[in-house]
RNA sequence: GGCGGCGUAGCUCAGUCGGUAAGAGCACUCGGCUCAUAAUCGAGGGGUCGUCGGUUCGAGUCCGACCGCCGCCA
């Protein structure tokens, strides 16, 4: 039986059009997804569309739509960019759907019935941009302080989870090491939750675009609690307890640092109190800044995939997030950069020693790729290359995997360099040194697979290989010395063509 | 104000339990090669590892203070 591997990202907000901030993420957990297939686990992707709540229906209506037509339209949006930039999800779920007010329903029934739901008045200063309350010293001016608008005074009935019965529990999660992960990131969940947790309010009377609380239907649940649950909807909560049961111990969430609080607080401890298992792990990751600036409508900053897709291809594009970036820390995106990793990584390093290759083995060996040596130099550099990237992937730090995988072929294109087998006869030396140029590039077409899935499954067919990079299974695909020879060589235009800064 | 983090080559960053002569990629300089997408390979220059002090036989790596930057919370 195979082990099981549930990734999800974010279910992101209607509100906003897909941007390169929600690509980082998404690309992030469909390489790793990719990754996971690779070793022969049973994966399940999950990505999908936050529906729900006030500023969805207030969007609606200044567009003269119903809240379920505007949904409709941007939700289509996102999968629109989630199909060119190739990403493999599994399902993709919208908090419209049937099945997922089937499992709130369940899921807050269950936390109710255990006793950590209860009614309150509450009367606050309410920001309708951020859905949110504040406290009167936490404007600014009088305003909100991340939207910068007038907030309003509300007074409402609501239902309040207690949330402060968790702490104890929380802490002893974090405790069990690789829960909430950079390590940063769950100092700092530590750390809201040192300081002590207030109940919060989870339903609102003010709004109808939301799930109806089941023993109360003239609330509807707050969108984040109706929102994070999404992660337990797609594998059957509510409908179906065995296959809950097989996927939800293996769920990893990658979200953003802004989201980090909702994730690492509120929805492990609403699981508790549905009496759940927390999530198996949570990988934080940073902003993506423009030229140093946080990007956001307001700031007219926004890069959209589709622009960068044209430039670079679905490849170059997925390459750079992945690479450009250790996951973590935020990192700055700049056009340059981008223009730089690509013709260095992609053009010069791996597109290139595809072209010189082939070539070589079309003179020399007339098109007839001539097999590896077994004892090849190269042998021992795929080994450790290999367990570097493996090591990378399994830590969700992309871009160390593919700095490992990338070991390969520079020392690929050194072995080349040294013995230099355009300038001799054909026969066995020049057989050996190109037949081991053709491993290693079968091997980096697989490891690469899960970052640049159409390059290496070019360079598959290119090498005359059957099938994909990606239907090939790890450790066993990455062992040296499988590739057969005997196949013609397709020499093909450049895979990468140069991009002039 | 509380808690936490960061500050290592021009740039982006690695540096596990303190100990082989401080690293990688990119950029730069020089040289080789001319199979290849002016690609590639080799060599080299360049760092008082933020500052000061302490522990130690020995500290980028531990402790304290300070300077600068940042995050979370209030």
């Amino acid at each position: 039986m195979s082990d099981r591997f549930y990734v999800t990202t974010p279910i992101y907000y209607v509100n906003d059009v897909p941007h390169i901030g929600h690509a980082y993420t998404t690309v992030i957990a469909d390489a790793v997804a990719r990754w996971h297939r690779l070793l022969d686990e049973d994966v399940f992707f999950l990505t999908g569309t936050d529906e729900h709540g006030l500023k969805v229906q207030r969007s609606a209506e200044e567009r003269g739509l119903t809240p379920q037509q505007h949904a409709d339209a941007t939700s289509a949006r996102f999968r629109e960019a989630w199909a060119l930039l190739d990403i493999s999800n599994d399902d993709f779920i919208r908090t419209t759907e049937d099945r997922h007010a089937v499992a709130v329903t369940a899921l807050m029934q269950a936390a109710y019935d255990n006793g950590h739901i209860y009614k309150d008045t509450y009367e606050g200063l309410y920001c309708v941009s951020c859905e949110a309350y504040y406290q009167p010293e936490d404007l600014v001016d009088g305003l909100c302080p991340i939207h910068k608008r007038p907030v309003e005074t509300l007074r409402e009935e609501n239902w309040f989870f207690r949330l402060s019965a968790f702490e104890d529990r929380l802490l002893a999660w974090y405790e069990t090491g690789d829960a909430v992960l950079p390590e940063g990131k769950r100092n700092e969940a530590v750390g809201i939750v040192r300081q002590g947790l207030r109940d919060i309010s989870i339903s609102r009377t003010s709004i109808s675009w939301g799930i109806p609380v089941p023993w109360d239907p003239d609330h509807v649940f707050y969108v984040w609690y109706d929102a994070l649950i999404n992660y337990a909807t797609a594998v059957g909560y509510g409908s179906d307890r065995e296959r809950f049961d097989a996927w939800w111990p293996t769920v990893h969430h990658v979200i953003g640092k802004d989201i980090l609080r909702f994730h690492t607080v509120y929805w492990p401890a609403v699981l508790m109190a549905a009496g759940e298992a927390p999530p198996r792990q949570v990988q934080v990751h940073g902003f993506l800044l423009i030229g140093g600036e946080k990007m956001s409508k307001t700031a007219l900053n926004q890069i959209f995939p589709a622009d960068l897709v044209e430039d670079f291809g679905v490849d170059g594009f997925r390459y750079h997030f992945l690479r450009e970036n250790p996951f973590g820390p935020d990192g700055d995106f700049s056009y340059e950069a981008m223009v730089a990793r690509y013709n260095g990584d992609l053009a010069n390093n791996l597109g290139n020693l595809l072209s010189r290759v082939a070539t070589v083995v079309g003179k020399k060996c007339g098109g007839v790729a001539p097999a590896p040596r077994a004892d090849s130099p190269l042998a021992p550099v795929v080994e450790s290359a290999y367990e570097a990237t493996a090591e990378g992937w399994a830590r969700f730090a992309p871009s160390v995997a593919l700095e490992a995988t990338w070991r390969i072929i520079r020392e690929a294109n050194a072995l080349l360099e040294e013995a230099e087998p355009w300038k001799a006869e054909p026969g066995p030396e020049v057989d050996a040194v190109l037949g081991d140029a053709l491993e290693a590039l079968r091997i980096v077409a697989v490891l690469a697979a899960p970052a640049v899935p159409h390059a290496t499954t070019e360079i598959w067919r290119r090498l005359g290989l059957a099938g994909t990079p990606g239907e090939q299974r790890l450790p066993e695909a990455a062992r040296w010395g499988q590739y057969p020879g005997g196949a013609t060589i397709d020499t093909g235009a450049p895979l990468f063509p140069r991009i002039k800064a």
